[in-house]
DNA sequence: TAACAAGAACTGGTCGGACCAGATTGTCTC
DNA sequence: GAGACAATCTGGTCCGACCAGTTCTTGTTA
């Protein structure tokens, strides 16, 4: 008799990692705290000890424990040692909500890394890349009638991405690929924020940009883009505030 | 009667890994190209057929591999959708030699994401900081005549690191343990150049601008840092040119 | 002979038991 | 009380059994 209750379409592994995930971002364990025994946990949920020992691997790649043979598991300080999956952890657990300081962190990356792929595609651009570019986009306007947010934030990851595709830098586009999952919370919030068509209409600036080769133009519209985005998160911050303000006196 | 012959310490799976990790990285497989079946490649390296799909898996994560179910496992375009770990993977079969492009790009982003912590830091530092900062450098210090390069690589990434704990901002340290690997290499190359001595002094300068709340000032010693670094980077790439001309002609 | 349906074989996917090696704790003897 | 040995604990690894869906092969019917 199993004690785990499976939700639709989870596998123990999924639903072990889940729990513990949770368990631990929300502080029912603290960073060195020891964790029950793998043979605890398996017995506790009613599943087998190898599930319970492959989940507890990966939120040992996520940042979140400590493995320590023949000792026990603890909780990582997963907020000073983690990494990347750390975080898209935390933001997928705050349903992709992403936070100021997220956003900021990420935008300053995008900044660094796409302003490097930008620079060297202005350079080296060829007519296919414009084209290319240009289907894409059609592309994506096609879908913006009809696709989920979800859907389109992929699309302009997607497009993005392919700046540094086409850059020939391909370590920028590790990189950039390396912060996927958060990058897709980033897009939605754009997209709710500014709307698909204002989103199109700035991807085919780029476009133009790089056609002219004015990688400093191009450099400045990311830039700029990026900023005005920040401000209108604060503004919107500042309106939650006056709103509460004119409620509560 | 297996047919692996196992390096000394290696698992099954660490084997199987490391052996399509170094195919796939060579050529021998081709993106788009489809891997045998996990069946054939566990007969073929006489292991069962679940060690093979977990190795795979981690391929997968590693961006080398992408899996369809009921089909098969494809070779991923992996300098296109590749990861972190991809490069990780790169950089580690060329015996932790980092390529050019790979030190611009790492160092560039060291740049975004150190520059943000050291200015963030240098406003908001205690003096409990600059005692632990201190403290670090004497380790360092105390290390550096008997330890492995590889040992103080670690303790030099630490030290980074901690400027990002320091700075309270909790993402850029995220960030910077993701480029975990490949900084190391980083660092190991930096030490062959400068030597320990003189890096451990240009952790002192960084803590004396810090203690100077000077935020402009440690930027622009990590930046001219990192610009000297690339300088006799290049330097030395010429070096090489003019000593095998002088050999051959 | 061609088309359709059923069965077999293939694919990756998941799970749990068996066993391993080393660390830690408990028990017994001196 | 100390030391030696055994038992128990820990995480670590591997494998066979079974699953679900896709694709290919074979047999039957028109």
């Amino acid at each position: 008799m199993k004690s785990v209750k499976i939700t639709a379409g989870l596998t123990y592994k999924e639903f072990f990692v889940r729990k513990m995930t949770r368990e631990i971002l929300a502080g029912k364990w603290n960073p060195g705290d020891r964790l029950p025994s793998e043979r605890e946990l398996a017995a506790e949920l009613g599943i087998g000890k190898t599930v319970v020992h492959s989940g507890i691997e990966q939120l040992a790649a996520m940042g979140l424990v400590d493995i320590k043979p023949k000792s026990g598991v603890y909780v990582a300080d997963y907020m000073n040692t983690g990494n990347i999956e750390t975080l898209n952890a935390i933001v997928h657990l705050n349903g992709n909500e992403l936070s100021w300081e997220v956003t900021v962190a990420i935008l300053d990356l995008r900044l660094a890394i796409e302003g490097m792929a930008l620079r060297a595609l202005c350079f080296t651009r060829c007519a296919e890349d414009i084209v290319r570019l240009r289907a894409m986009t059609a592309q994506i306007r096609d879908h913006s009638h009809h696709s989920a947010v979800e859907e389109l934030a992929e699309l302009f990851f997607r497009w993005h991405r392919e700046i540094c595709i086409l850059s020939g830098k391909s370590i920028l586009t590790l990189f950039m690929n390396t912060m996927h999952d958060v990058s897709i919370a980033f897009w939605v919030n754009y997209l709710r924020m500014y709307g698909p068509s204002f989103a199109i209409d700035r991807l085919e600036r780029f476009i133009t940009l790089i056609e002219a080769r004015d990688g400093e133009g191009a450099y400045k519209l990311l830039a700029i883009g990026i900023a005005d985005y920040l401000s209108r998160l604060e503004n919107e911050a500042g309106d939650k505030r006056e709103r509460l303000n004119s409620i509560f006196g």
